[in-house]
DNA sequence: TATAATTCATTAGCATTGCTAATTAAATAG
DNA sequence: CTATTTAATTAGCAATGCTAATGAATTATA
């Protein structure tokens, strides 16, 4: 037990320490790559869901309200928006006459490309400050985050 | 010129990558996160201006606007929303009557602490699936971010 | 098979949060 | 003393989140 203890209390607080910043970290990263995307005159959300389309492929409204972590009704209006703007369209399931397959336009893909390449090079820029070394550690970090992402309870 | 041509080909491609994934992640990350803040019963724009005034002392409608990145009108509707619910207030400028103070009060200092700590501790318990080295990863990229994020322009 | 229960998407209605334009009140400049 | 500027607010629009209720289709069961 001692050496558990021992072993427990400052890992802790260290955990502790990188969770505070990392969370402050991505609130203000995010914060300022967001306004690059407000060029592509489509809000958060509609990106977001797009993205998943494109780069996810076609599927049920269902399954992108549970991709993007939202309920069914608020993805059922993301997607009328994105339909609107010519971004995606609904296509009925041949199977079940409930289910609508949401799949993205061509207009879509490239609206996505272009604002994911704006997004990605304005952060590219900033990321170019860095030392090699800083960026070589936070290359392996992201890495554990995505790993972590993924078996996230 | 030749060996910075050379140098740099692999290294933007790099820069990139790294841009790419830590959007993703950020956004992945704050997604979760966020869930945990639904329990104080506050909104995410009333919560992050809440945490300025608490961490960053108190200070004009105008400066709190700037430091969250929102307009002034956002921000009036912002505070009148943690007023009505007791967690900050208006306090007159004595110097120059067209400004406002907006102070948290101790109930709102005390729902912050609260909801850190449980959005602290939900991320902590995540981060401690990861091993010492990962971890120390991820603290050491924290930091590298922390100071990017200081000198963003 | 007929009916009951479940499932998927939508509609309706509410609250929050972002914006711009216009307004009000106060301070400062000319 | 008036004109301009500045700080905050109000008004009004759009996007995004939710729950509850509805409609339509499928699946389970009596």
């Amino acid at each position: 037990m001692k050496h558990r203890v021992a072993k427990h209390g400052p890992r802790d607080r260290s955990v502790e320490q990188v969770a505070d910043r990392l969370h402050s970290a991505a609130i203000h990263l995010l914060r300022r790559v967001r306004k690059q995307d407000t060029a592509t005159g489509e809000g958060p959300a509609r990106l977001s869901a797009l993205s998943v389309l494109v780069f996810g492929g076609p599927m049920n409204l269902g399954q992108l309200a549970a991709a993007e972590q939202v309920r069914p009704p608020t993805m059922t209006r993301i997607v009328t928006g994105l339909e609107k703007n010519g971004l995606a369209e609904r296509v009925s399931d041949s199977a079940d006459a409930r289910r609508v397959q949401i799949r993205a336009t061509p207009k879509g893909a490239r609206l996505m490309q272009r604002g994911r390449k704006a997004r990605i090079e304005y952060l590219a820029r900033q990321l170019a400050q860095l030392t090699r070394d800083e960026l070589s550690t936070l290359g392996e970090a992201v890495e554990v985050l995505q790993r972590l992402l993924q078996r996230w309870t």
